[in-house]
DNA sequence: TCGAATTATTGAATCGATTTAACGAAGTGT
DNA sequence: ACACTTCGTTAAATCGATTCAATAATTCGA
């Protein structure tokens, strides 16, 4: 910066309030350090930038799963929320690895950045909480933890659950089987409850719970593979997936077992991601809106950004949507 | 930090060198200092840090797209490269938008970053020059530019164009359209130009492009509707698709249009994300190591940051593979 | 036991940009 | 013409951690 200022010939405040606090420079020498600034091609430091500015404007994002399309369609949503003010969006990605999540939150408390976007794995709330205390703002996203403390945006997860789980009775199924987990995720347990109690209220049929360790494809396939070692009687004639993924998966394992869908068995999803429109045999999901929830979250936060003393911490739930295709209805 | 020498009883200096220069401080003091840090739950302000140190140990990473896959899986295998040196990864996704790889750029230079993976979108080599010359290592990923300046990991294009054509002549095709763009792209033209040379090998069949704008499951609905209008003689009877989301795009379409895949139309796509081997017709796909390309391109990145005379340029190019599913060779 | 060699700790300078308070120059009103 | 604003500019202090040179404490050999 040193090298601006000799080269405009003023001091270094100057092309600082040139940069800064455009009015507090005369329009003369604004253009003569704005000239200096594209020669020199100057990029300031925004290590020193922060130091003394005692802020950080970017905003740094934990993303569950980057494999997972849904979550990066959050994040676009983020991104698009984010792109009004201007502020950077710093993407991490804990993959469901606690240690990761920590990790990251390590480096966004370091870097002392202004809003923390996250969809906590682990025990996260301690750290969650010193972030805030610290003067960053933080708004859950697709998770409620610390209810009465932070912010969120949510999807109505019972509704999904009950949703799916009624189109399944409405079809005659009566055995269905829900295939998802860990059984720690407050998502599982809410839609496995919610079909539960949709069963429960239709009088008839039931549902048995696959748990798996994890909500990808290869879930999938695993906890069909265990169903379809089952006699032929005890098989369920509906799979609810915990998500889409672990709903192509499923897809895959019974197609390869030359198990009719959805003839024999009928499959439902969560998220309705892309590719479960484009699936071999197009895929029933629940809808949840991914870009919506992102937007919502970013504009959320900037909010309490803007005005921390806002200490009102708003949930907001957005509603499912059922999305019928093959997987479940039969072709045509 | 000033509290927490006051806590442990000695100088800011001492915790300093507690945290990193440990062999520089006695164990007595340096768990005491431990023991103050955790007490009060000190985390350094990596601004301070870094305009110290003059070093920031991240690495930036300008994503494509993140709503593609490939590219989610080649961030995976970024991580996982970058993870034996623990050193955290900032995530951009430009989103094939030129401003937006402009911002991020902008991003990672005023922090500073020590490493910088990229897949340029616009006419970003005076930006990387730039960097490079501040200090700061480049990589490129899945895409050339600079040939003599910086190094690359990439895939073999022409190859990956060529045994996808091969394959296609093989089954008896012969008139073969190419959906894909825009032609700016380095990869579209490769293979493009690797198809058109396959058919002159083989000495019969031709290659028709069927232009895009962006390489999405809508530019491949959009691009396989113009070849739906043609007159049926004018048809071709294989598309090669840019890419596996294009090729997902036609694919819907062709289905919508009650066109038999493969007997009518054929068609390959290319990278072989996760989703092509579970599509409505399973997809033949050109293979693209991409979590390899990633954890490439981070150990070679690695390399240059940490012996920066190293100034030669090494470019690796992965090999794909030919992956034949059903959109090509027909059930069974 | 004493000085030399070694090790542990600290005060002060420093990184690069921002900001405050002070300064000089130009303009205003009487 | 004089005192008084107003406006643009600058010197110097500052943000929080790191590092160097210097000092203090400890160990060791003779």
């Amino acid at each position: 910066m040193r090298d601006v200022a000799r080269l405009a010939g003023v001091s270094p405040a100057t092309v600082s309030n040139a940069m800064n606090h455009p009015d507090k420079v005369s329009p003369a020498t604004r253009d003569r350090v704005h000239a200096a600034i594209a020669e020199l091609g100057f990029v300031r430091n925004s290590a020193a930038h922060q130091l003394r500015r005692g802020t950080n404007r970017a905003v740094g994002m934990v993303v569950l799963d980057v494999a997972n399309p849904f979550f990066t369609d959050v994040a676009r949503g983020v991104e698009e929320g984010l792109a009004a003010e201007g502020r950077p969006l710093i993407l991490g990605n804990s993959g469901q690895d606690a240690a990761r999540e920590t990790a990251y939150l390590d480096l966004f408390e370091e870097q002392r950045v202004s809003g923390l976007l996250v969809t906590p794995v682990g025990d996260t709330l301690p750290r969650l909480r010193r972030l805030r205390d610290r003067g960053t703002s933080v708004v859950l996203v697709d998770r409620r933890v610390g209810v009465r403390e932070f912010s969120s945006v949510t999807v109505d997860d019972r509704r999904g659950g009950r949703l799916a789980t009624e189109h399944l009775l409405a079809l005659g199924r009566t055995s269905v089987a829900f295939v998802g987990g860990p059984p720690r995720l407050n998502q599982v347990r809410h839609r496995l409850e919610a079909a539960r109690a949709a069963v429960d209220a239709h009088g008839s049929g039931s549902v048995r719970y696959v748990e798996t360790a994890s909500m990808d494809a290869a879930a999938g396939r695993a906890g069909a593979e265990r169903l379809l070692a089952l006699d032929a009687p005890e098989r369920p004639d509906a799979i609810f997936a915990g998500n889409d993924l672990v709903a192509l998966g499923v897809l895959q394992a019974l197609t390869r077992a030359r198990v009719a869908v959805p003839d024999d068995i009928a499959i439902i999803g969560f998220d309705d991601i892309d590719f479960a429109a484009s699936a071999a045999i197009p895929l029933t999901s629940v809808r949840q809106p991914a870009a919506e929830m992102g937007r919502t979250a970013a504009t959320r936060l900037l909010e309490i950004i803007e005005d921390p003393s806002t200490s009102s911490v708003v949930h907001t739930v957005l509603e499912p949507e059922l999305v019928v295709r093959e997987s479940t209805a039969g072709p045509g």
